[in-house]
Order: structure tokens, then C-alpha cells, then sequence
DNA sequence: CTGTGATCATTA
DNA sequence: TAATGATCACAG
């Protein structure tokens, strides 16, 4: 079968939502090795030493500029993008990293100001075939999905930023684990187990402790690809 | 080391 | 078997 594709690399930043979708677009349904062979890259047999290798391999094809940088993917824009690995009924198999954890200097900022805020205003999702059993270069890529967080979606998210911030401020950092908060979770972004950053200890002092970054949890990304879909929840009562 | 892209793999 | 804690590659 011949699949074609209208895909190609992006030569510069989408200027506009419209635009970015609209290359979003472009990609439904293909394979990571067609893709991989527009943008000339191997397709790796597993993701084990290659773990940003898809999320990278869309920048290239989306136009994100943003580099390492922590800003959102589309700064002109205001769009973060996201691919999610889902299974066939487009449930999320991974949790999604959405920042460094500052552990200082934390006194006095709000959520309003917050890089996951910042971050989380507006997510262009990617679904993927993240299925392991799968060869990588026959997993596709799904619908694209820009979403909002709702009033309800942002309430948690600020309340569990606010427990974990709280923590932080108040020296419990290492009290706080992967079960704290709803939405939101604190856990370990570092090369390895050995790696330190600074933080607050329990009393006050710097402490030397294991770099954190902010995921959300698979269950609210459910519900963001769910809703996406048309999908609400059955309701008992109308 | 920090921050990006995340997934792996051991534990509960 | 799901979720937590650990880990991998690369740019700067």
C-alpha cells in the first residue's frame, strides 16, 4: 500500500493556531517511519535509550523552537505541545512531565505566576501508539487535540501546585511523594538517583536533594483525551 | 548541573 | 498490573 502524506519538516515556527493545527493535521495516521524517513533520523528498536525520541521527532515536523529552553514549545503562540502514548482505546500508558520543580526561592510566588501554569494555559496533545508490543516505525500518530484547561481542570491543578509548593517552602520536600495531589504529582527528573540539586530542609537550611519536575497523572490525562472526543461521562441525571 | 524530550522497570 | 521512583539522550 502506498500511504500518502502530505508531511513535511517545518522550516520555521507555526505564525499562527490555525497553521500549527493545520500541520497537526498532516500527521494523523502516519507511521514513525515514514516520518522518520522524510526527516532522514532512524527509527530506534526501542525507546529505551531513545525516550524523547517521538515527542522530538513531531517538533521537527510541527516547527517547535523552543530548544531546551524553559519556555512553552510555541512561544509566539502560546501553545505547549504534548504527544501522549495512548493504547487503542486512546488511554494514556505514561504519566506527562510538564516541568522542572523550582525548590527555591519559591517565597511569594503564586500559581497565577507558575511555570506549570504557564506551561499547562493551552497544550496542543498528540496522541501516539505507544503500545510496546508494537514496532516503533509501525506506531502512528493520532488525532491532535488543542485543549484549554477548564475551570474545574484548573481548580485542581491549582490546588495540588499549592499543597506541593506549601511542602516545598516549608522544607518537607522529601515528605512529598508521587501520591500527593490529584492531578498534578511531584517525582524525581534526573539523570539518575545520585544527582542533587538544592532545596529547604525541615529547618530552613539548604539541604541537597534529588532534582523533581511536575507530571500529570494518567487519570487527568484521560479525562483531557476523553473530553476531546466528545466523550463526557454518562450522566445519571440530566 | 539544568532543563528539554520522555519511557523504563522495580515495587507495592 | 498499575503506579512510583529511576533512568536515558542531548543541548546549553
Amino acid at each position: 500500500m502506498n500511504k500518502q502524506s502530505a508531511a513535511t519538516l517545518a522550516s520555521a515556527p507555526p505564525a499562527t493556531e490555525k497553521e500549527l493545527l493545520a500541520r497537526a493535521e498532516q500527521l494523523i495516521g502516519c507511521s514513525f517511519q515514514q516520518l522518520a524517513d522524510i526527516a532522514g533520523v532512524a527509527v530506534p528498536s526501542s525507546m529505551r535509550h531513545a525516550k524523547g525520541w517521538a515527542g522530538q521527532l513531531l517538533e521537527l515536523f510541527l516547527g517547535a523552537s523552543a530548544g531546551s529552553r524553559a519556555e512553552q514549545d510555541f512561544p509566539e503562540i502560546g501553545v505547549e505541545l504534548k504527544t501522549i502514548p495512548v493504547n487503542l482505546q486512546a488511554m494514556p500508558l505514561e504519566t506527562t512531565y510538564v516541568c522542572i520543580a523550582p525548590l527555591t526561592g519559591l517565597t511569594g510566588v503564586s500559581w497565577e505566576q507558575s511555570n506549570v501554569r504557564n506551561k499547562l494555559s493551552k497544550v496542543l496533545w498528540i496522541p501516539i501508539d505507544g503500545r510496546r508490543e508494537v514496532p516503533i516505525g509501525e506506531r502512528s500518530v493520532g488525532l491532535p487535540l488543542l485543549w484549554q484547561p477548564s475551570p474545574t481542570q484548573e481548580q485542581m491543578l491549582k490546588q495540588d501546585w499549592e499543597e506541593i509548593t506549601e511542602a516545598i517552602v516549608l522544607g518537607q520536600v522529601e515528605s512529598i511523594t508521587a501520591r500527593t495531589g490529584m492531578a498534578l504529582q511531584l517525582r524525581p527528573k534526573a539523570a539518575n538517583s545520585k544527582a542533587l540539586t538544592s532545596a529547604i530542609g525541615p529547618h530552613g537550611e539548604l539541604i541537597q536533594t534529588l532534582p523533581r519536575g511536575y507530571y500529570l497523572k494518567k487519570q487527568f490525562t484521560q479525562q483531557i483525551l476523553a473530553e476531546g472526543l466528545g466523550l463526557e461521562l454518562p450522566q445519571s441525571q440530566k
